[in-house]
RNA sequence: GCGCCUGUAGCUCAGUUGGAUAGAGCAUUAGCUUCCGAAGCUAAAGGUCAGAAGUUCAAAUCUUCUCAGGCGCUCCA
């Protein structure tokens, strides 16, 4: 309907100013509780000054001059607006259209579609995920999943940094805690349940290898070095089994877990470095390799170790290969980083507007009014699974996705496990499953036929008008990958229907099945909105 | 000190590439059950869009500065 709008005002500006520009015409849905129409355009405003004429008066030629009128009414409004009302015969339409079209979402579709890497979560494998990790996964998932309705290809990949110090840390910490006469940096060191979990598991390998009572010995000597890399392999399996359980528990699955120590058995990470050698854009500095930045960046230490920075940039390198575009999900806490990885891949001659860093706020869990901690370090968390346990799967989803991704977010348990309507989930989801009681007891409505006529209550009007939004929505939401629009407006979707439904009685001695065809496709949105942010859409509760 | 994000009702937040008189929910107050699920609905009240200047016919939205909060400025990860 916009777009036929927008047709009819461009053709009118050829015909009267020759005027054949389509970024000019803005055709917009009206907001303004003060005005009934339902789309505007300021186009008569915007072409004033060059045309040197007042607006209401380019407002009227074009309006006399608009060629489909009959499905919609014009009138036009100080200083300039040409407002637009669709026809109400022609609005009710959309309910058929709803209930009749296969794939709600097609329009999203893109017309060169690519290959994107989604790379997200990549928590250091050092403990289980937390609920800090949560915000990341979730909308790394759905991002994903959004490049996927547009058409595009996506690898879901986790980056596991299993190669750097704190891997190390890990081990001593569960070394430290079999045999507590070992002495080592306790504030390196990580804390919790799971290190006493991992401890017993490795315990049992040493016995194996008759090692258990001689740690310091295998810690000191070099001829345990075997033995040593097989207790980090299963110190590191065990921490990223348990994180694919959590994610699993989130329906989360990833295409590929890609390991960073691979990047050295391969010697990727040499080559970039001889690369950025050969381009003349390092420099040695008391003993350490350095990258030149914005300013230096240390890519080996003076002690021979290598920085993250030096892998994450065989890493980028690689995939940039790969991928016509990539997308890395981090913490706003790693924004200092981006630079930095930016200044390195353009140096390697790479394209960086191929890689999108998109950088999600810190969420804060509360409980009424006490924060959730969330440090890895001190062990004292709350670990992912437990808030899926408590809260669910959907609440997890909803309360994650609401927010924009700039934005803090504070989200409190007690909201998300209350079965009323304080909790925006459990109020969506009730209105799904209220209509589908409804439609439960008119298994054959479809055999009346839907007329247009019948609808037009304000409140009718009013939830086709929301019903002929959701194209435009989704379309918003899913290309500018905002999953905080879809949740917003079926929000609003469920608002309005528990009101008609509350207000206006459906199944009565004589029914009007046009309401019925209302409601159903009501319903279909509803569960199209839900779905696409993989939240269930109860037909019961 | 420098950089990134944020500042809209008491609280949590929407607000479309700049458009008309600023939008919800919670909390508060006052109401609504012989009737499809009250797991709900209706209404009232609540605003210097942090502040100032600028650009524009038009600014919550763009620019600059100031103030406040969060985060980052390691040969940490």
């Amino acid at each position: 309907m916009k777009d036929s709008i927008k047709k009819d005002i461009a053709e009118a500006l050829i015909k009267l100013f020759n005027i054949n520009d389509n970024n000019l015409i803005e055709v917009n849905k009206n907001v303004n509780k003060h005005v009934s129409s339902d789309y505007y355009t300021n186009v008569a405003m915007r072409l004033a000054k060059p045309l040197k004429k007042n607006p209401i008066q380019i407002a009227e030629e074009i309006t006399k001059n608009l060629k489909a009128k009959n499905n919609y009414i014009v009138d036009i409004a100080k200083p300039g607006y040409i407002n637009f009302s669709i026809k109400i015969l022609q609005k009710n339409n959309i309910v058929t259209e709803i209930l009749n079209t296969n794939n709600l979402l097609a329009g999203c579709d893109v017309k060169k579609p690519k290959k994107f890497l989604v790379e997200f979560v990549s928590a250091n494998p050092t403990g289980p995920l937390h609920v800090g990790h949560g915000r990341g996964a979730v909308y790394g998932n759905i991002i994903s999943k959004f490049l996927k309705i547009q058409g595009h290809t996506v690898v879901k990949e986790y980056y596991v940094n299993n190669f750097g110090n704190q891997i190390n840390n890990l081990v001593l910490s569960v070394f430290s805690h079999l045999d507590k006469s070992l002495k080592f940096d306790e504030s390196e060191l990580y804390k919790g349940k799971y290190i006493e979990e991992i401890s017993k598991n490795i315990s049992l390998l040493l016995e194996q290898e008759n090692l258990r009572n001689n740690l310091g010995d295998l810690l000191k000597d070099n001829k345990h070095r075997k033995i040593l890399d097989r207790c980090k392999t299963a110190i590191i399996k065990h921490v990223i089994d348990d994180i694919k359980n959590t994610l699993n528990k989130l329906d989360i699955e990833f295409d590929n877990w890609f390991y960073e120590s691979t990047l050295f058995e391969d010697n990727l990470v040499d080559e970039i470095i001889q690369k950025l050698k050969d381009s003349k854009q390092t420099q040695k500095t008391d003993g350490a390799l350095m990258f030149l930045s914005d300013e230096p960046r240390v890519l080996i230490k003076t002690n021979g170790e290598y920085t993250y920075f030096a892998s994450d940039l065989a890493y980028h390198d690689q995939k940039m290969k790969l991928y016509d575009h990539i997308i890395n999900v981090w913490g706003a806490d790693h924004h200092g980083y981006v630079p930095r990885i930016n200044s390195g891949l353009k140096a390697l001659g790479h394209d960086i507007n191929k890689l999108d860093i998109h950088l999600i706020q810190f969420a804060n869990l509360y409980r009424g009014k006490d924060k959730i901690s969330m440090s890895t370090r001190k062990g004292e968390f709350v670990k992912l699974d437990t808030l899926a346990d408590e809260i669910g799967v959907d609440a997890i989803n909803y309360f994650y996705l609401t927010k924009n991704k700039d934005q803090h977010l504070d989200f409190d348990l007690d909201i998300a496990i209350s079965t009323n309507k304080n909790n925006p989930v459990y109020y969506i989801q009730y209105a799904h499953a209220r209509i589908e009681k409804i439609l439960n007891q008119l298994p054959e409505y479809n055999k009346n036929s839907f007329n247009p006529n019948d609808l037009k209550e304000t409140s009718e009007i009013e939830l086709i008008t929301l019903l002929m939004d959701f194209k435009d929505m989704s379309y918003k939401s899913i290309t500018s990958l905002k999953p905080n629009i879809m949740t917003n407006y079926l929000y609003d979707l469920a608002q309005q229907f528990h009101s008609y439904y509350t207000n206006v009685k459906i199944i009565e001695e004589r029914i009007i099945y046009s309401r019925v065809y209302l409601i159903a496709a009501i319903q279909r949105v509803i569960r199209c909105g839900l779905e696409t942010l993989n939240i269930n859409a109860p037909t019961e509760m």
